[in-house]
DNA sequence: TGACAATATATCTTATAGAGTATATTTTAT
DNA sequence: ATAAAATATACTCTATAAGATATATTGTCA
């Protein structure tokens, strides 16, 4: 699944998706990378202030990997060509 | 330009290029969203502390956006298809 | 429904982010 | 070379992250 993140409640929304089709708890996630449980939790919750390096810790044991672009425009209709 | 990000110091070039394609100083990027432009420098330096509220305060002032998703399973070969 | 697993929440501690402000250093023009 | 602009760095302050540990709450299943 792709994930387009605008904000951290989002991210964690993800980040629980991505766990979750892995089968994974919080418990054993964190064991991959030497994180607390509860830091995953807050994380997951949309927690603001997570710094970079606890996300990028989270992402690789996750096997995710981050991407930046320009945003895209949306398109006026919902399907098909714009017309 | 598409950026696959690992680290925050690769986060941090990845941000820099954006903002230079832009051709817009670190003070007015901030100015966009109300953060001050030695903050934009640590971010480009490759501050790991960063918060997850300040990096998307960046995004948005760059029109950037963030996608997660599995990581890709690199090509053997770096050119054309893996015969 | 009871037991166990998973997740959320709390407290204490140490470390550091980011605002605000100032200044030093580097880069870019001319 | 020098002035101006841009970027990096420094300091104080307040707030909060994450580790460590404990416990409360919620979810799952036999």
């Amino acid at each position: 699944m792709i994930h387009k993140i605008s904000s951290p409640e989002n991210l964690g929304q993800a980040l629980r998706a991505e766990r979750k089709q892995k089968g994974q708890s919080q418990k054993a996630v964190g064991r991959s990378v030497g994180m607390e449980q509860h830091t995953i939790s807050k994380i997951e919750k949309g927690n603001p202030g997570t710094e970079l390096n606890t996300l990028f810790r989270l992402l690789a044991a996750l096997d995710l990997e981050l991407i930046i672009q320009p945003r895209q425009k949306p398109s006026i209709e919902s399907k098909g060509d714009n017309w």
